[in-house]
DNA sequence: GCGTTAATGGACACGTTGTTCATTATTGTT
DNA sequence: AACAATAATGAACAACGTGTCCATTAACGC
């Protein structure tokens, strides 16, 4: 009967037990996802087989079989739960404007919401290095894109062009927002040495530079 | 015999014909070729088997084997004739600096290289939409990124920082390669509905535009 | 046309999958 | 502390994909 109720929540809690799981249950979803993250630095996603994450983690295979459906549903689940916590970031970003960020630019600080967005990104980072790197999943970065960066393009966007999109400001949104994925990435697979609130200041000195202008340290 | 010299060389060339080449094997490749890429597209790149490549393909397994050792083999070897002739285009995209970009710009002329580079892409862009998109290979956005968009940052990059590299110049660069490569996919994933010129024009605007600032149609 | 070589179809052992089940161990609760 | 509930275990199962081999047939280059 558990399993009928997982079948039909295919995007599992993993990281914060959910409120009143078992702890059994908690454990073994736990081990699961270090195993998952583990394997996938080693070998990377395909070369993964269920009976390698159960042995990694230390965990009989019928369990696995309990609470997931097969590898790419326990994956999922992980990178799920990831973007709803950045959704949240992402619902104050909203209410972030251009003028906002010039505000915080020229007293050089930097915006609030970008620490918080980096403060978490670094706390995930074992799980995103994984998942963005070269083991990785495709689908995941295309995923975080959509979820935070889009949406911090649109607000950066000039005003008129938000509405009806021509083919250069479709360009346009996926030149920033790829441009801002690829920082994050970069980060966290250089192993997160800046810290958040640095990374807010990079993220935000390049929005402002442009190409070929010399670039003040 | 033929699989003993097929297994040194694990880069295989496919799209075009390798000059004395038996028939049957052209065949049997262009056919496997046209296989993964429909099939990528249908179900993603971890769905497929040798057998569906096989049957899709009208092949027997054998034949498969006698070119492959196994789905990687096959996808990277497509990869790296793409990348191959994409490093031609690079090479002369090493002798283009900023300045002459922007002599192009104020001329509203396109830098040929760029036009040629899209008309390559847009050409093997049956491909590059399956490799490039949400069933791909991971690992193919990042190599076509270094191969093209990192050198073409490199360039772009003021003269004094491309030599010692600080943290900040690090993620400049991560970010404009970024971008570059989400133009090509964002345009390959649309179905390459403007020319290999207009693209061109595109990207070089995209290089000298800051963000909030008006954009003149 | 003839020798060479690729494609075919069948076979094989092996590993992975997803499911089922009885048994054991661990929970949360009284 | 004891109990009922339930998760974990270990074993079994058929089904499928894998990679390799081989004898036979068909297509190729010259």
């Amino acid at each position: 009967m558990g399993t009928a109720v997982l079948e039909m929540l295919p995007a599992e809690s993993l990281a914060p037990p959910a409120p009143g799981e078992d702890r059994r249950i908690t454990r073994s979803k736990r081990a699961l996802r270090g195993a998952l993250i583990a394997l996938i630095e080693e070998r990377g996603l395909d070369a993964i087989t269920v009976n390698d994450l159960c042995e990694r983690a230390d965990l009989n295979r019928g369990t696995f079989y309990n609470h997931f459906h097969d590898k790419e549903n326990l994956l999922t689940a992980l990178e799920n739960e990831v973007l709803a916590e950045v959704a949240l970031l992402q619902a104050r970003m909203q209410s972030v404007t251009l003028g906002d960020m010039l505000a915080f630019r020229v007293a050089g600080r930097p915006v609030p919401v970008l620490v918080d967005l980096f403060e978490y990104l670094r706390g995930e980072s074992d799980f995103l290095r994984a998942v963005l790197g070269s083991g990785g999943d495709v689908r995941f970065g295309p995923r975080l894109r959509e979820a935070v960066c889009e949406n911090l393009v649109q607000n950066i966007l000039h005003e008129k062009y938000r509405t009806n999109p021509t083919p250069f400001v479709c360009y346009y949104v996926a030149f920033y927002a790829s441009a801002y994925l690829g920082i994050i990435a970069r980060w966290v697979e250089n192993g997160c040495p800046e810290t958040p609130e640095e990374m807010a200041r990079i993220a935000m000195r390049l929005l402002f530079i442009t190409p070929g202008e010399p670039i003040e340290l």
